[in-house]
DNA sequence: CTAATTGCAAAAAGTTTGCAACCAT
DNA sequence: ATGGTTGCAAACTTTTTGCAATTAG
């Protein structure tokens, strides 16, 4: 464990976004001048193998990171502005896993993205910037 | 519309699979040898942008594609062979439908992508030859 | 000391683009 | 003819890699 890598281990557990390796590497770089990106690459690499990281993909062509502690949540990709919004569902999950097995597979892993556009509502127009998504759950309004 | 356009066209709906553009090229160039990368990159983004090609992402940093009246379908990638399984399920699209309006979005598109490893079920028992006796679970088959 | 890790810069890999030639209309 | 399209190769962008210097254990 070298200094380096712990600085990388650092910002991306601190990262409460989904930062690419470009913004890895000017945040590891603030914390330590003399990290280079092949060092970003390489650390960003072996964490994932490792499991400790899942690399994203939304588009721009670019691999987007985020700690895999950061538990079962799946991604809203607002199509105008490019925001990431986190949301949860528990049920989700389950029903994915019966789906991969009726098809006969064990579940590693997903990926769910949903790409939208903001809806005007009254309560969105009042508040105009809400912060943070809210728990989604199968049924109920 | 020009030949080569259509020869690629040709090959986008022709595709079963969802092929990067390495082999839309080595594709169209079976039809037309004198079609270069360049134009298959143009075309793709044009086709993209016309909504009537669809860009995949499934790692290994190539894009690939598949056309859009393919339907709604999800992907199921084998993680041991690569394999891309698809399947549907109408009911998850409403369900995701519900959860980005109550985020306040409307839900414009969506990726959905399981990773699994095969499961051993009866029929593959059968026809695979465990030669050594390892496997405790014997008995699901 | 030994093996792993880093920085640097060069090299890959994937994609885009400038420009002159080319083709469909 | 005219404007969109193509091929080619050069340019870009993102990621990987070879290698000598450096560092952890």
């Amino acid at each position: 464990m070298t200094g380096q890598r712990r600085v990388i281990a650092r910002v991306l557990s601190d990262a409460e976004d989904h930062p690419d390796v470009e913004e890895l590497y000017r945040r590891a770089s603030e914390l330590d001048p003399k990290i280079s990106v092949a060092t970003v690459y390489r650390t960003v690499r072996l964490l994932e193998e490792k499991g400790i990281l899942e690399r994203r993909d939304f588009g721009g062509g670019r691999a987007r990171y985020e700690a895999t502690e950061h538990g079962r949540h799946y991604h809203l990709i607002d199509v105008e502005t490019g925001k990431v919004l986190e949301f949860e569902d528990e049920e989700h999950e389950a029903l994915m896993r019966q789906i991969a097995n009726r098809l006969g597979f064990e579940l590693i892993s997903m990926r769910l993205e949903l790409f939208g556009r903001r809806l005007p509502t009254p309560e969105a127009a009042k508040t105009e910037r809400p912060k943070a998504a809210k728990k989604a759950r199968g049924t109920g309004k």
